[in-house]
RNA sequence: GCGCCAGUAGCUCAGUUGGAUAGAGCAACGGACUUCUAAUCCGUAGGCCGAGGGUUCGAAUCCUUCCUGGCGCGCCA
């Protein structure tokens, strides 16, 4: 509907540069189209002739005027004026509207899908927790927000791929194997003294156990060689919780991407070495340097320690310029906030290789506030005292969980009350969302039953939905195509959160002060189609994040 | 000290990427179930958009200086 519109607008700013009524020749890159907040303003409103005063060197009401003079007589629209500083209204014609009921009929759950983002390649990267213990609720919010932007991208035709990133190497997988091993120990009767260093919690013994029961004793190996195989055992099986807690989350990877894979594969030195030879790279003190002030970094950051070892920025590294080999055009990494100061050498990197800043996008999520009542709910890291996301999903369940989780802006701190998304009541508003689908469910059951079927297009009379609330709900379903684009170009599934709640609380008030089954049939027919236009929509933007769309509460 | 994020109604937050009179949900108060599900609706009240300065036709939004809160500033991961 506005893109119609944009376009009936640059016709006729092309016409005027013809006829020679507009002179500056000035064809802005995109019409500025906005829903004005004052519905008295129209449906539609431009900037246009404001913006084009400079250039065409006249008052933005005159030029408005010659605009306004080349779009007469458009059928799309009912009505068109010039107001305030020289904005032009446009009121579109009720017929035009109504057609929109008619597409979401025929497009089903593919409406609100687009091809704006077709042919071009997008890596999502999220989640990518250390596999040394259970997803607790922190990493929850990445999950969900990754998933929904992923999502969101998806509908708007980008091909997107999901990525786990497991940082399977490194220190934190030896302390992991260390652990196991002394509780095993344990288990074979020593007695050992934990060191403060090592993992604490109480799966550690879990996993010694099940070690134990799988794997055997552990002798005739050296040290090593036992941590070693304590870590591999340990990764594996934390692998499969935290994948399987991803599951019941809602979420599926098309594909987990091993750091240790990176160095079995030589890829790091390989990736290393172009650096190198591009003279990025250099060695000071024994270490090797990625020259990163280059590029806006505060300083030079160590790639190779002078101890010969890797850092973890080098495989990091290694990773990215990796995901760009494998075609993508673009990369997203979802990050927990603590991270940020990560983002400068990496973008650096890039740079350095070439590549514009804007391929990489990160996304930092902000911390989560575990509440209880009100009242903060204290976790400790170390002691193993920490809510995982398993029994949060569990408590509250998995919709209202990712409902709070997509409720804000990933970059604004979030405050997750467990009793609140608890309840079932008013105050939550995933119910609130998905009663409306219910109702209109119940509506279509009712229906059924006095033998009123649902209509397709054609068999309606859209002059029976005159009501100004009904014209106002087709005119936000229409919206909803828009809603997922821009959702998907600024990385913010939130708006379809949004989106949500405000169609929810259109139709929840116009079924509240009007009947959908009345004694006409032509009525009823009509605001039948409606109504379920309605519930595509919610269905679809609800399945859109993950969430679902019950026939009844 | 430097950097990143945030600061909007009593609370939690939106604000269409610079537009017209700044919005919603909770909480408060007053109403609506003989009628398709009251997990709902209708109404009332609530504001120096952290503060100052700047940019322009126009600023919650952009620039700048402060203030407050959170998080970072390793040859850790």
């Amino acid at each position: 509907m506005k893109d119609q519109l944009r376009l009936a607008i640059q016709t006729a700013l092309k016409q005027c540069y013809a006829d020679g009524s507009l002179t500056s020749g000035e064809l802005p890159d995109e019409v500025q189209l906005e829903i004005p907040k004052n519905p008295e303003h129209g449906d539609f409103s431009t900037n246009l002739a404001m913006t084009l005063a400079k250039p065409e060197r006249k008052a933005p009401r005159k030029i408005a005027d010659v605009l306004v003079a080349a779009l007469q007589g458009n059928p799309l629209c009912d009505k068109i004026e010039i107001a305030g500083p020289g904005f032009i209204n446009f009121r579109l014609a009720a017929s035009c509207w109504y057609g929109v009921l008619d597409q979401i009929t025929a497009q089903g759950s593919n409406y609100g899908r687009s091809q704006i983002g077709a042919g071009t390649k997008i890596q999502v990267e999220f989640v990518s927790a250390n596999p040394t213990g259970p997803l607790h609720i922190g990493h929850g919010r990445g999950a969900v927000v990754g998933d929904a932007v992923a999502a969101v991208l998806q509908a708007a035709g980008f091909e997107v791929q999901r990525e786990y990133y497991i940082n399977d190497a490194g220190n934190q997988i030896s302390t992991l194997g260390r652990s196991i091993l002394l509780r095993l120990r344990e288990l074979q009767g020593e007695t050992i003294e934990f060191p403060v260093d090592g993992y604490q919690a109480g799966y550690i013994a879990e996993l010694a156990a099940k070690y134990r029961s799988e794997q055997g004793e552990l002798s005739g190996v050296s040290e090593a060689e036992a941590i070693e195989s304590c870590a591999r055992f340990g990764v594996a099986e934390v692998l499969t919780w935290i994948e399987a807690d991803l599951r019941d989350f809602g979420i599926e990877f098309d594909h987990w991407y091993s750091e240790k894979s990176l160095y079995d594969r030589a890829m790091v030195d390989q990736e290393l070495n172009k650096l190198k030879e591009k003279g990025l790279s250099f060695t000071e003190e024994g270490a090797l340097w990625l020259r990163t002030t280059e590029f806006g970094d505060d300083k030079d950051r160590v790639l190779v320690k002078s101890d010969g070892s890797y850092t973890y920025f080098a495989s990091d590294v290694a990773y990215h310029m990796e995901k760009f080999d494998r075609g993508f055009d673009r990369v997203i990494d979802v990050w927990g906030a603590d991270h940020h100061g990560y983002i400068p050498r990496m973008k650096a990197m890039l740079a350095g290789l070439g590549h514009p800043p804007e391929d990489l996008e990160v996304l930092l999520i902000q911390m989560v506030n575990l509440l209880r009542d009100g009242k903060p709910y204290i976790m400790g890291k170390r002691s193993g005292n920490f809510i995982t996301l398993k029994e949060v999903v569990g408590e509250v369940g998995r919709d209202a969980c990712r409902f709070f989780f997509l409720m804000r802006r990933c970059d604004s701190q979030l405050d997750f009350d467990l009793e609140l998304a608890k309840q079932q009541g008013s105050d939550n508003p995933v119910y609130y969302v998905q009663y409306a689908h219910a109702r209109v469910c119940s509506i279509n059951r009712n229906a059924a039953e006095a033998g009123v079927k649902i209509p397709q297009s054609g068999e309606i009379d859209y002059s029976r939905l005159e009501l100004t609330e009904e014209l106002a709900l087709v005119k936000q379903l229409a919206r909803f195509p828009e809603t997922v684009v821009s959702a998907a170009l600024s990385y913010e599934p939130h708006r379809v959160i949004f989106y949500l709640q405000d169609l929810a609380a259109q139709f929840h008030s116009y079924y509240n002060r009007y009947r959908v089954l009345v004694d006409d049939p032509a009525s009823s027919r009509a605001r039948l189609y409606l109504v379920n236009s309605v519930r595509t929509v919610l269905a679809n933007a609800l399945h859109l994040l993950g969430l679902s769309a019950p026939e009844r509460m």
